[in-house]
DNA sequence: TCTGGGGTCCTAGGACCC
DNA sequence: TCTGGGGTCCTAGGACCC
């Protein structure tokens, strides 16, 4: 059996927790670059605030309903979402962190103690009284359902937040009411392509024979259809996943349009990626770069491409990722055109540095080269010194917007919230 | 003027091998 | 006119998620 718990309105509640003066008001937070809405409380989502809007055209309605707006704050987000998970883990057996605000408990057996529905209240008021913030829980037997009764837990406001639907006969009462759309794993393209065939609630879409799920879709969605019959599909995993790929990119706060600029931010999303891969202490094989122009703006011509190099043995050395991503925009850069966005993918990964030379190779392994990022790492995280390479520039006009930022109210010391005696 | 960032998995098709 | 069969590996692209 799993509990579904995520953070109601996460980011715009992380915000308001430090700000008691905003209740009441309508509060939204914004996507990195200040460049649209990823985030409402309740009182937004009333005003009609579009998720995923451009900050620049809900201006209007930010004015007329008084909306409080924020710039991402990921610093805090990371922290409060750390003391969320912290308090699950002490409350129920085993916990699979799925993202910032969501986790899947696995609650196996732990009706001979307490009853599912008082189980999930307990984990709301635990959760509220240790940090303010409000979740919802969906309980069932597969990943699928559990999602799906969180859903209707926050749509049907008599829930009280809390779903159980362990029981068939609930589930398929639920499914008939709730549209294909909302089943986790069905998105814009398919619930479309459903809707052509006929199927608009979820328990229509449970009722589909396997067969014709595969012979129109793939086997995605067959192991979706199979949840929502109750078959669990979609394991419990307690421990974090190895990354595939590490990718650094950022919208430029003003376009590039120098050569020379659009190097320095390529340099410094390259020590970013490679800083994150010795983070997750790999080595990668594989170093690309990709930069784009606005797709928006119809009057002037689109551009974007990538490049990649596969090196010759894999690194974890901010040198060899930074030389290789330079190569790679060498190759792509074209002159003329706004840039919007640029970045640097990683992938190919190994546990250890030492692979098969060639015969002949010339190369020769960077000496130190482990205790040298080690110090690097070090320097960077104590904040003691600032150290960077030369091709990450000193000015970075380019770099990102972030004009309405709150403070680091629980990981600075010197932007504590200070009370008022 | 201004439209996020970071991931995963699956599939189809081409290259290449025997 | 006739032009094998079966397998693996890699990559690009498309779908999804938060």
């Amino acid at each position: 059996m799993f509990a579904l718990v995520d953070v109601n309105s996460f980011y715009a509640s992380c915000e308001t927790v430090f700000r008691p003066d905003l209740r009441g008001r309508p509060v939204i937070v914004l996507s990195n670059n200040d460049g649209c809405v990823i985030a409402r409380n309740a009182l937004a989502k009333k005003a009609q605030i579009p998720m995923g809007a451009p900050f620049f055209k809900t201006r209007d309605a930010i004015r007329q309903h008084n909306v409080a707006v924020f710039s991402s704050n990921y610093a805090l987000y990371a922290d409060m979402s750390s003391r969320v998970m912290e308090t699950l883990e002490r409350l129920a057996p085993a916990v699979d962190i799925y993202s910032i605000d969501e986790a899947f408990l696995d609650i196996t057996n732990i009706e001979n103690c307490i009853s599912l529905y008082d189980f999930g209240k307990e984990v709301q008021k635990t959760i509220w009284k240790e940090t303010h913030l409000s979740v919802g829980v969906g309980i069932a037997p597969t990943k699928t359902l559990a999602k799906l009764a969180n859903f209707a837990a926050k749509t049907w406001k008599g829930t009280g937040g809390v779903l159980d639907l362990s029981q068939t006969v609930r589930q398929r009462k639920l499914m008939a009411l709730v549209p294909v759309e909302e089943v986790w794993g069905v998105g814009r393209r398919i619930s479309k392509k459903l809707n052509m065939l006929g199927i608009t609630t979820a328990l229509q879409l449970a009722d589909c024979p396997s067969a014709l799920i595969r012979k129109h879709f793939s086997v995605v969605l067959e192991r979706t259809v199979r949840e929502l019959c109750g078959e669990s599909c979609l394991a419990f995993e307690e421990s974090v996943p190895t990354k595939q790929q590490i990718i650094c990119s950022r919208s430029f706060g003003e376009r590039i349009t120098d050569y020379q600029d659009m190097r320095e931010a390529i340099c410094n999303y390259a020590v970013r990626a490679a800083e994150k891969l010795r983070g997750e202490h790999q080595y990668c094989r594989y170093v690309s770069a990709f930069v784009k122009t606005s797709p928006h703006d119809p009057k002037v011509p689109y551009y974007s491409n990538h490049a990649g190099i596969k090196l010759l043995t894999p690194t974890q050395d901010s040198r060899d990722i930074l030389a290789a991503a330079v190569r790679c925009l060498e190759q792509i850069w074209k002159p003329g055109y706004r840039y919007q966005k640029g970045g640097v993918m990683l992938g190919d990964f190994f546990s250890q540095g030492v692979a098969q030379l060639n015969l002949f190779d010339e190369y020769q392994p960077k000496r130190n080269s482990e205790q040298l990022m080690a110090t690097l790492d070090e320097i960077h995280k104590k904040g003691t010194g600032k150290v960077w390479f030369a091709g990450q520039g000193i000015q970075r006009g380019w770099s990102m917007k972030r004009e309405m930022l709150s403070p680091a109210y629980t990981t600075r010391f010197n932007e504590l919230v200070k009370a008022k005696v």
